[in-house]
DNA sequence: GCATCAAGCTATTAGTCGTAGCCACCCCCG
DNA sequence: CGGGGGTGGCTACGACTAATAGCTTGATGC
């Protein structure tokens, strides 16, 4: 029996692929332990079941997301690494739906877990376009939460088909950046 | 052997329940069955299968928000009805994730689906709060879904537990109130 | 009072995750 | 160069799930 040659990176890999293709459905081990051409079982020498293949999937995720919206945002500051930013998460949950919900219900994190970390990297652009407008440090984390909801918040919907409404959506996203550029420039500290 | 008496409404009742006590993790016939003091297969008397079961939670779960959304905003205009709504979404999301999560994923929807007048009966929520500001006709949809995007959005990072900094949740919630306001009425057509 | 329909049940099938235990391959080390 | 150990596959199994088939009994209507 030749081997697959299985290492961890690639059996997360290969279920994110997985993931991304049947989402919304949930990630199963049969699924990912076919496409690796291997029996199901196998899988468990490499990863400590589904809820941890899961989690490996959603770091993955989660440093994917935050490598997209840094390349994003690279050289771009206020209204324009706004829209960069919705642009760069819109386009990472419509091709990696699966990806993307795998993130979110990862739960709160221990300060040294791998989560963690990666999790403030991708946070932080958030942050990061925020540098742009002179806000108020205490409004910092607040504006963070509403750009985070927002941008979140239009992502999933219009993944799950959410808009019912039949205005471009493209058009909606603009009008939404604009709407918070315009709000943030007005909250500056003048 | 007595009879429960079950009926299909009741059924969907108890799976709601079993839903939001569960969330996030899937909704099973069996605890539905067991909730009821019934045994699995008597539930497909019922409802057809757990995909037809799945979608009858998902239409209670957007009727009773409709009906929170629209009892909160009773008498209210402007910021006022922004806020209520604000908070009633998030009130109906951390007490009933297994609903709300359901909703979400619904699809698009045929003209005379029941999902589809109950979803519109909802979504005009949305519409109403934007009533009390005097926007461009042409920017409400947009403005629909923006302010769908942040609360949709807020409310389920919030109940995920997404939001890994410490500072208070109402406030930045009474923050994104506040700055769509300001920005609603700035939109304003002068 | 009887017949019919509805609503429960048990038994079964297929598919899931996960564990136990086996076996062969590969590498390292003496 | 040869053996031992670790590694990475496998099959077999147990417990759980959804869903169907068919039976039986309760309730209802004529």
């Amino acid at each position: 029996m030749p081997r697959a040659g299985l290492i961890g990176a690639s059996v997360t890999e290969a279920a994110a692929q997985v993931a991304d293709e049947i989402s919304p459905a949930p990630l199963r081990m049969s699924v990912v332990a076919e496409r690796l051409g291997v029996k199901g079982p196998s899988l468990y020498k490499h990863v400590d079941g589904l809820d941890d293949l899961t989690r490996r999937v959603a770091i993955l995720g989660v440093a994917e997301l935050g490598d997209a919206l840094r390349e994003a945002m690279q050289g771009r500051a206020g209204r324009d690494a706004l829209a960069a930013a919705a642009q760069a998460i819109r386009t990472y949950v419509k091709q990696h739906p699966g990806r993307y919900a795998a993130t979110i219900g990862l739960g709160p994190t221990e300060g040294d877990d791998p989560v963690a970390v990666e999790l403030d990297r991708t946070l932080s652009s958030f942050g990061a376009v925020l540098r742009g407008y002179r806000l108020d440090p205490d409004a910092e984390i607040h504006a963070i939460r509403m750009l985070r909801s927002a941008l979140h918040g239009f992502a999933t919907l219009e993944v799950a088909d959410g808009f019912q409404m039949s205005a471009d959506i493209d058009d909606s996203c603009r009008w939404m950046v604009d709407f918070i550029d315009r709000g943030l420039r007005a909250a500056e500290t003048s």
